[in-house]
DNA sequence: GCGACAG
DNA sequence: ATCTTGTCGC
């Protein structure tokens, strides 16, 4: 029987980046391309971390598709326990955005994640390794790129592929020149996946569940800077 | 071989 | 991502 945490938890006993990207080549292999979002969406989460010196801030926000109020929001500290590496940001991010999800009360239909999804070198970038943990529908978004050739734009979007391979698309969002980066995570498709971050960039970059948990955990992060560095302003 | 490289 | 003040521009 499959198990996604049983995998993870492999890892960290005799790590190594080659036994890393092994794990992510066996684990993409049941990501699901396919919609399985209900027609009418309801709660999108948008999901960030930020980090101090020891700590990993993880953050959650729910967002009311129709009327884009925010609904329900939480944060999660966990010790920082994995450096960053390129191609391994699920290993950093994991732990601390699943800290925050499992306080959530309410169920969101799918969850944005700051980090690309099928655009990964083994097809299982922070998107997709999250929704498979979760067992949920995740979309992958990220501000730069890692892999992946970028086609021709044609109406604000270019197709990002891999040996001909469809893995996602380059969007040009708010009207800014730079890109954003959309791929599946996990149980949605392509093209339902542009059609839901468009809906949160009429007017920005970033989507807003994303820009809103970006700025919940920021602020955290200040508060705890402040805790941890008092001020060394003194007379 | 070297550099670049989601956050 | 984080460390950090002012500053150029729409």
């Amino acid at each position: 029987m499959y198990s996604a945490k049983a995998e993870l938890e492999k890892a960290p006993k005799s790590f190594s980046v080659e036994k890393a990207h092994a794990a992510q080549r066996a684990l993409s292999k049941h990501i699901i391309t396919e919609d399985l979002l209900p027609n009418e969406i309801c709660y999108v989460a948008g999901v960030d971390v930020a980090y101090t010196e020891s700590q990993s801030i993880g953050g959650v926000v729910v967002i009311n598709h129709s009327s884009l109020a925010v609904e329900e929001s939480k944060i999660a500290y966990t010790t920082t326990k994995f450096p960053y590496i390129p191609t391994l940001l699920s290993f950093r991010e994991l732990h601390p955005l699943l800290a925050s999800i499992r306080k959530l009360e309410l169920q969101p239909d799918v969850f944005l994640v700051d980090g690309h999804g099928l655009i990964h070198l083994n097809r299982l970038g922070l998107a997709c390794h999250l929704g498979l943990i979760l067992k949920a529908p995740t979309i992958g978004v990220a501000k730069g790129l890692l892999t992946g050739k970028v086609g021709e734009f044609v109406a604000g979007w270019a197709p990002i592929t891999h040996e001909d391979s469809l893995i996602g698309v380059a969007l040009l969002t708010g009207g800014s020149k730079n890109p954003i980066y959309v791929s599946i995570g996990h149980m949605v498709s392509l093209s339902r996946s542009m059609e839901i971050v468009k809906h949160y960039t009429k007017c920005h970059r970033i989507p807003k569940p994303l820009q809103i948990a970006h700025n919940l955990v920021t602020n955290e992060q200040r508060k705890l800077q402040k805790l941890e560095r008092p001020t060394e302003n003194s007379e």
